[in-house]
RNA sequence: GCCCUCGUGGUGGAAUUGGUAGACACAAAGGACUUAAAAUCCUUGCCGCUUGCGGAGUGCCGGUUCGAGUCCGGCCGAGGGCACCA
């Protein structure tokens, strides 16, 4: 019998076609049936799609798919975060329009994401650089000014050089840019906020609420929002009518304070703003390193001033007060107490500078007469001591006892700090959503009025100067009140472009809905996005924002969004081998042969040097470009290989050998379809051999069912292996019946099929003549087909393996250990034995222990 | 420095609740078919002796347990996050 090959150009295209004409994944609302919001984090639109993107809606295409046959009304949209910096950076170097450049990577990237056949509704497209997005984005940004959510602050900005513009804290690593990777630079601009730290203790506490969430992420953002509970504590300044405001985790050791640090800048500062030696010590502090790193490692530096405070509990005890480099005015109230002996960069100033070391908790195991604090302090939990009224307690009860004190005696109050400060959102770039903002002369804010709505962007645009480009434009920002007439002038700062993706998901539910961003009908129906995929290097930023601007644009109205995301799953990086050549270049893979176990560059013949395994990047070339591999093997062979071997949320290594070994899988399943078509019967199986199919199939729907649901796709893709290898071989053994066949590889097409859907849909066709296999239902498995009849049941000895026996399930013991007691290798290990115990665990195993 | 995660064959990785370690795949070696190659199929894969069996074995050391890759304590190593946060 001659098979024809399995053609994924032809069948591919066949299938897809088919897909697109039947609007066969356009979603609606529905009463009928659950629903099931599953996205994808969406792509940039920067050339081309990479092999990241392919492995990132490859797994969620599995998802969609999966719920569909389950029974759900599945929405599963696609979009584009269209603005950003590449495209006028396309437009600095290719003197190509942003906007063009834009459009023309979005169509390219649309055709190479239809080859894989994903299950996406394109009709709810949305791109977020159209004014028909960004329209209602500005609206928001009216919506939260009104709100109060939204301020203008001069303020310290990090600036970024290279791109000439600001950055948010979160997009400054290691004092570099982001992007631009140079080094950030502060700078004094006026600038818009999002008032992110209005909803801190929410986004905090609401994290416990995650349950579908990858603990990492959540611990992430903990830290990141930086919760911590303490109290504010006054100290009075001896002669003088001013106090000092600290903020302190420990009140329990203000017994221990042997002195008060301020901020440079704290207001206090005003007093020495001309004293020479204060400048010189200021000029100090802001000279120290750049990285975060080195700030966290410089020398404590102090300036003493004249100020003494009088400390709030022990009478006649006064404490110096000095400016230091280690406290940030952004930070509660730019000043602390110094306890020496319980902190340790208190520590290492009051060594410096000789001042008292007092501890006041006393580790359980220390003694109170031989416990003293060198250099390092002790930060644990003990017993107060040299504390007067708290002595004897524990730091929790003694941080209770005398924020209760403090509070009674107006000496200040029990508060909540927080980590994170309010969100930067201006950008002085073209490419962005437009600030809906107005001045007049006088500089004062008009918000634009709603029905001016959308401020579009200028489509003549030059990028000739550095700056800002709508800055620069001739005539954009001028214009004239609609009311009074009077000459106002544009804000030319663009949103940035985290905005932009902190909204989109429910732009999906009413994608086509011009007069709102969306409407809470369809809100209340498709959220919250039941499975989000992406990503971990977006576990801070865009989580936070979008879990910040859900509960922004919706609080106070009938329909309150605090988490869009029910489930997160954070995807691991596609990897790939690094080439370099003899001058230290980087090769891309293309372009390297391995010859006798030597890699030589394919046309120099130039010896290759292999590097380490890195995440795929442009830069070092380590690339391999989807669209090659899909022609080459086709989509069903690139969605098998990237959810195969390793664990989604870990990195995958990109093997030649792996593509072509998914490609084999997907011809030997078609073989296999084609072989069942013309099974001719000569041999009918036997009863033990259909009961033996029926549990073969049973058992891979709970296998592949099971796993899933728990995303361990790599190891579903085993499973169908280990079922593909049975059949294949009782094929080939001519042990096989048409019927039985064909019922048991149905529902093998349905469970493949969210996999890769082109494959099982032409099996499908081809042994049952129909094409609606995306209709079916997922099949339910039956446990006590499953059930073996024999069963090995393991014997061990002190715990070590030393025979098998085979048996019915559900045995009586005795008779089980007696059967054990009866091979011969037991007999010889337990010759001059005493049996002490005997443990038998149901089906599974027999420990004999002897001694 | 603090927080988190992970260490299993030559490689990627399996092992629901502690219960047969190495499923499945890749690579390698040997073999079958073939004039040959490709494709396909089979076998092997730590140490010791004769099929069989015995021994060691999930980064290292110790503990709990009849039994530990899995639980607990302490090290070592890799990766990630945060970084003067009071």
């Amino acid at each position: 019998m001659h098979i024809e090959k399995f053609n994924p150009s032809v069948v591919d295209k066949k299938w897809q076609e088919h897909w697109e004409n039947k609007k066969i994944f356009q979603a609606s609302k529905s009463k009928d049936k659950p629903k099931y919001y599953c996205l994808e984090m969406f792509p940039y639109p920067s050339g081309k799609i990479h092999m990241g993107h392919v492995r990132n809606y490859t797994l969620g295409d599995v998802i969609a798919n999966y719920k569909r046959l389950k029974g759900f009304n599945v929405l599963h949209p696609m979009g584009w975060d269209s603005f950003g910096m590449p495209a006028e950076n396309a437009a600095m170097q290719k003197k190509l329009h942003p906007k063009d450049w834009t459009l023309n990577n979005i169509k390219t990237m649309k055709d190479q994401l239809k080859l894989l056949g994903f299950s996406i509704d394109w009709s709810r497209e949305i791109s977020t650089c159209n004014d028909d997005y960004y329209k209602h984005q500005q609206k928001f940004f009216l919506d939260l000014f009104n709100k109060g959510l939204v301020y203008k602050k001069e303020s310290l900005v990090n600036w970024d050089p290279v791109d000439n513009t600001v950055l948010a804290n979160e997009q400054v690593i290691d004092g570099k840019g982001w992007r631009s990777g140079a080094q950030v630079i502060q700078k004094k601009l006026s600038q818009w906020f999002f008032k992110i730290t209005a909803f801190a203790d929410s986004l905090d506490t609401s994290l416990n609420t995650l349950h579908e969430w990858p603990e990492k992420v959540k611990i992430m953002q903990k830290n990141w929002i930086g919760k911590s509970i303490g109290c504010e504590l006054s100290f009075e300044i001896k002669n003088q009518k001013e106090k000092i405001t600290v903020f302190t985790t420990r009140p329990d050791t203000i017994f221990g304070a042997s002195f008060i640090a301020l901020a440079v800048d704290h207001p206090l500062s005003k007093d020495y703003e001309k004293n020479p030696k204060f400048i010189e010590f200021k000029d100090n502090c802001y000279k120290t390193g750049n990285t975060d790193e080195a700030i966290a490692k410089t020398e404590k530096l102090g300036f003493k001033t004249d100020y003494e405070v009088v400390h709030p509990f022990i009478k006649n005890k006064t404490l110096p007060v000095f400016f230091s480099n280690f406290v940030l005015m952004e930070y509660g109230s730019g000043a602390i107490f110094g306890c020496p002996a319980h902190d340790q960069r208190d520590l290492e100033f009051a060594n410096k500078y000789k001042l008292e070391v007092t501890p006041v908790i006393l580790p359980k195991d220390e003694n109170i007469k031989n416990f003293k604090i060198k250099d390092e302090a002790y930060t644990g939990d003990g017993k107060i001591i040299n504390s007067d009224f708290l002595d004897g307690l524990n730091v929790e009860d003694g941080k209770t006892k005398i924020i209760y004190e403090i509070e009674n005696n107006k000496l200040g109050k029990a508060k909540t700090t927080f980590r994170l400060r309010d969100w930067g959102i201006s950008r002085q770039r073209y490419w962005g959503c437009p600030i809906p903002i107005l001045y007049d002369e006088k500089g004062n804010i008009i918000p634009v009025p709603e029905n001016e709505l959308p401020i579009k962007l200028p489509e003549d645009i030059n990028f000739d100067k550095p700056g800002n480009p709508l800055d620069h434009h001739p005539d954009w920002k001028k214009v004239k009140c609609t009311k009074t007439g009077k000459e106002l002038v544009r804000e030319t700062d663009t949103l940035d472009t985290f905005v932009d993706s902190s909204w989109y998901f429910l732009r999906f539910c009413s994608s086509d809905n011009d007069q709102e961003g969306f409407a809470i009908d369809d809100a209340k129906y498709w959220m919250p996005v039941d499975q989000y995929i992406g990503g971990v290097e977006h576990a801070i930023l865009h989580l936070l924002y979008s879990r910040f601007f859900s509960r922004a644009i919706t609080q106070d109205t009938k329909f309150e969004i605090k988490e869009p995301f029910k489930g997160l799953f954070t995807q691991g990086m596609v990897c790939h081998k690094t080439f370099k050549n003899q001058n230290g270049e980087w090769v891309f893979p293309e372009d390297v042969i391995e010859e006798n176990g030597k890699f030589i560059e394919k046309n120099t013949k130039d010896i290759i040097k292999v590097g380490p395994s890195e995440s795929m990047s442009k830069s070092k070339k380590n690339v391999v470009d989807p669209q090659t591999v899909i022609n080459l093997y086709g989509a069903d062979s690139v969605r098998w290989f990237v959810l195969s071997d390793s664990p989604p949320e870990r990195d995958i290594q990109w093997s030649d050998e792996g593509i072509s070994g998914s490609y084999k899988f997907i011809q030997k399943i078609w073989t296999i379809s084609e072989m069942i078509q013309n099974i001719n019967d000569k041999n009918k199986l036997n009863e033990e051999e259909i009961k033996q199919c029926e549990k073969l199939i049973n058992k891979l729907i709970k296998e592949i069912t099971f796993n899933i649901e728990n995303f361990h796709f790599n190891v579903a893709v085993a499973k169908f292996y280990e079922f593909i290898n049975h059949i294949s071989k009782m094929l080939h053994e001519d042990k096989s019946q048409k019927s039985i066949f064909q019922k048991i590889f149905k529902d093998f097409l349905i469970l493949i099929y969210p996999f890769t859907p082109h494959l099982a849909s032409e099996c499908w066709e081809k042994n049952y003549k129909n094409k609606d296999i995306h209709t079916s239902k997922w099949p339910g498995f039956d446990d006590k087909l499953i059930k073996e009849d024999k069963i090995n049941i393991v014997v061990q000895i002190n715990g070590k393996k030393r025979a098998l026996i085979d048996m019915e399930p559900d045995q009586d013991q005795e008779l089980i250990f007696d059967k054990c007691l009866q091979i011969e290798n037991v007999k010889k290990l337990l010759l001059d034995k005493n049996i002490l115990k005997k443990i038998y665990v149901k089906n599974k195993l027999v420990n004999i222990v002897v001694k």
